[in-house]
RNA sequence: GGGGAGGUUGCGGAGCGGUCAAACGCAGCAGACUGUAAAUCUGCCGGCCGAGUGCCUUCGGAGGUUCGAAUCCUUCCCUCCCCA
């Protein structure tokens, strides 16, 4: 096989990051890859932590996809031991440790999902409990030795959290550590991670050369806004649009992004092409575009990517119908009853639109419920109840009532 | 090993014997408005009862003092800081 061009590669794997360090290194590596005809090899790890990857991850995988598309090999390595420790660089604070079976349930949705992006023929996977659960103690040690406190409070949430006065456990330590040992196992050349993830990726550099071998050359990725637009997108904190996730929840979702970050979701977790962004980028600037016309874009755009078209014009038909038209949905839960009475307050509860009776009372109190479109303010009302009958709660709950 | 400071409702963080289901901020939910599940404003934000100066369960765990405890005492667990 050939690959392209040194500059053509660059272009690509330059296109939308924020560092790469060193990038002499990166076109050395790539001039003797042509050369020697000899794909490079393109790391980025993922800790299964939690079962679902979201548009948040997409960010780094589709850059391996980038690397993929150039004729790299790109490993994923699954952090099942590394999920263990919790990388603490995710939150400030100890995260709690999951166990092993956890990890490799995660892991296993994980692999369907990656491939959703990458070419599944194209690329290995690895789990690192490979070679972390041969290692005896006398090699931890060994590989503890090589790093020193001192350097691992340089690190800036280590640092925080020691001047906070918060806890810092032994094994967090360990994080950078593995994940540079990872490096070493698969003799990565490039190593991708989000900028948060430097201080990891830095590591790695030394670890290898600590081991005889040729330092990575490390690659980060901006981090991704959730829904909140604050926080960094996390399934933990649960601002996050998954990419498994139903396509009318997807498309909802979208639209629930402020507008600010309209461009900066084109740009990191879409495959629209450059001349596309500058587009939507002097749109927004124009006073006379409707933001929501954008954002119904990007949220068509990334339901078609992860469910295609029909899901799409689909999901995006019903957003229109149910929230700029305020009309019912085409689908919604039914639920069966028997009885032919109850009160407003139990039927709440029954069709678990609220979680409590107390829940259910301020939500009708509060004028967030309606029976068939009429709005029913009394917690103590009997309702009727007719096959059909269309039950909603705030602005997106609708319940389907059946009698049978 | 010695000394000190702490653990409060999802998170942050007040409260330090009754007026505490516990201030305030964030997050969340609902309503209004709109251009969208944006923004802004308003309300709610432990549970239960046809609802009141009502009842039940919560302030790290277990006991105790008291008419009454998140608040005081004992003990256990956990965290942080300083010294060695």
């Amino acid at each position: 096989m050939s690959f392209p061009p040194l500059n053509e590669q660059m272009d690509l794997i330059k296109r939308g990051i924020v560092e790469l360090l060193p990038e002499e290194e990166m076109v050395k590596k790539i001039e003797r890859s042509i050369k020697e005809n000899k794909p490079l090899v393109i790391k980025q790890g993922f800790d299964p932590t939690a079962p679902d990857i979201h548009l948040g991850h997409t960010v780094g995988i589709r850059k391996l996809k980038h690397f993929q598309d150039l004729g790299h090999q790109v490993v994923v390595i699954i952090g099942d031991y590394t999920a263990m420790v919790g990388d603490p660089s995710e939150k400030n604070t100890t995260r709690p440790r999951l166990t092993h079976e956890q990890v490799m349930e995660h892991a296993k949705t994980y692999q369907e999902q990656f491939f959703k992006i990458l070419d599944s023929k194209k690329t290995i996977v690895r789990f690192n409990g490979e070679w972390f659960s041969k290692m005896n103690f006398a090699e931890i040690m060994e590989l503890a030795s090589k790093f020193t406190v001192a350097r691992m409070l340089e690190r800036d949430d280590f640092a925080k959290r020691y001047a906070n006065q918060q806890p810092i456990s032994i094994h967090e330590f360990f994080y950078p550590l593995m994940q540079g040992y990872d490096s070493v196992m698969i003799r990565a050349d490039v190593e991708i991670g989000a900028t948060e993830q430097k201080f990891n990726l830095v590591i790695g550099r030394d670890i290898q050369r600590e081991y005889g071998q040729e330092p990575q050359v490390i690659l980060t990725l901006p981090v991704l806004e959730g829904l909140d637009g604050k926080q960094r997108m996390s399934k933990s904190i649960g601002n996050y649009i998954g990419i498994d996730e139903d396509p009318k929840e997807m498309y909802g979702k979208t639209m629930s992004i402020p507008d600010e970050l309209i461009y900066r979701y084109f740009e990191l977790v879409t495959d629209v092409d450059q001349k596309t962004l500058d587009e939507i980028k002097a749109k927004l600037e124009d006073p006379k575009t409707n933001p929501r016309d954008l954002k119904m874009q990007l949220a068509y755009t990334l339901v078609r990517m992860y469910h295609g078209k029909e899901a799409a014009d689909y999901a995006s038909a019903e957003f229109k119908k149910v929230f700029v038209k305020k009309d019912i949905p085409d689908e919604m839960p039914e639920m069966k009853f028997t009885q032919t009475q109850m009160r407003i307050d139990d039927l709440l509860l029954a069709t678990k639109t609220a979680n409590s009776k107390s829940e259910a009372r301020r939500l009708i109190t509060g004028g967030g419920v309606s029976i068939d479109g009429q709005k029913i303010t009394d917690p103590f009302f009997t309702v009727d109840l007719k096959d059909g009958q269309i039950l909603k709660v705030g602005k997106r709950k609708f319940v389907r009532i059946r009698l049978g």
